[in-house]
DNA sequence: CGGCTTTGACCCGCGC
DNA sequence: GCGCGGGTCAAAGCCG
């Protein structure tokens, strides 16, 4: 569990992350509480962790310390409904702030305030969680979402093997884009990274489908027969 | 030799 | 229909 963390978020406590989410078309969606399938972790916060911010903006802010499965898993759900339910594009984007920062980050669309100090010291974003209906067809796609972190390094660690299977250089973009796949045999979550045209000390890290497995940590702790854990990091 | 990356080709959806 | 942009394939290369 500490990994992720150790990867993702530099320069933040592992477990004293606080969110903010401005969701752009995302009107209706009243996220479950955090706490309702997580049977391993012990002490959740019921509903407090992710609440309408302003109902007539439709904002969420996570708030509380949790860290970023817990966020990532109510984005797959949020994707999971909206493709479901609502069928409508929508941007889901949050922001860190680390310790030490006052000011709250606020994404939304492009644009970009922040009332903190500085910009993004330690930033850590989750952005743009998009599922587009085909055409009149219910076609049920995989959950996606993305983040942004600012770091050196392209592959951040997070738990998981990957096999790159394609690069491409994206238009206006000076970085390319890099294609992975789990290696996971039966399992076909997808994960593209590339940098952030605007500012290239940010990566990009999307995620398409969800993991039928752990990760494959050497000698995880998913052994005794239990079902994967979905909620595991990411998926 | 096995697993992974590299990299041009191929493919496909979409807008004009 | 055509061309462009982006996603994937797969052969070849790299590296342990």
């Amino acid at each position: 569990m500490e990994m992720l963390n150790q990867g993702l978020m530099e320069g933040l406590s592992s477990s004293q992350i606080g969110f903010y989410l401005n969701s752009t078309n995302l009107n209706n969606y009243s996220p479950p509480p955090l706490g309702t399938n997580h049977h391993h972790h012990q002490q959740q916060q019921q509903s407090d962790d992710l609440k309408p911010l302003n109902h007539n903006h439709s904002n969420y802010y996570l708030q509380s310390s949790f860290t970023l499965d817990h966020v990532t898993s109510t984005l797959t759900k949020a994707a999971s409904r909206e493709d479901d339910y609502l069928s409508v594009n929508y941007n889901l984007w949050s922001a860190a702030w680390g310790e030490g920062t006052k000011g709250l980050f606020q994404l939304g669309g492009s644009k970009r305030s922040c009332n903190g100090e500085d910009d993004y010291p330690n930033y850590v974003g989750v952005s743009a969680v998009k599922m587009k209906k085909i055409k009149g067809r219910r076609k049920v796609r995989e959950p996606r979402f993305c983040f942004k972190t600012m770091s050196d390094v392209d592959v951040l660690d997070d738990g998981y093997k990957w096999r790159k299977y394609g690069q491409k250089v994206v238009k206006n973009t000076l970085h390319p884009r890099s294609y992975y796949r789990c290696t996971q045999d039966n399992c076909r979550v997808k994960k593209r990274v590339e940098r952030l045209a605007e500012d290239p000390r940010m990566v990009i890290t999307s995620y398409e489908g969800r993991h039928v497995h752990s990760p494959s940590n050497d000698l995880d702790e998913s052994q005794g027969g239990t079902q994967p854990q979905l909620n595991n990091f990411f998926w």
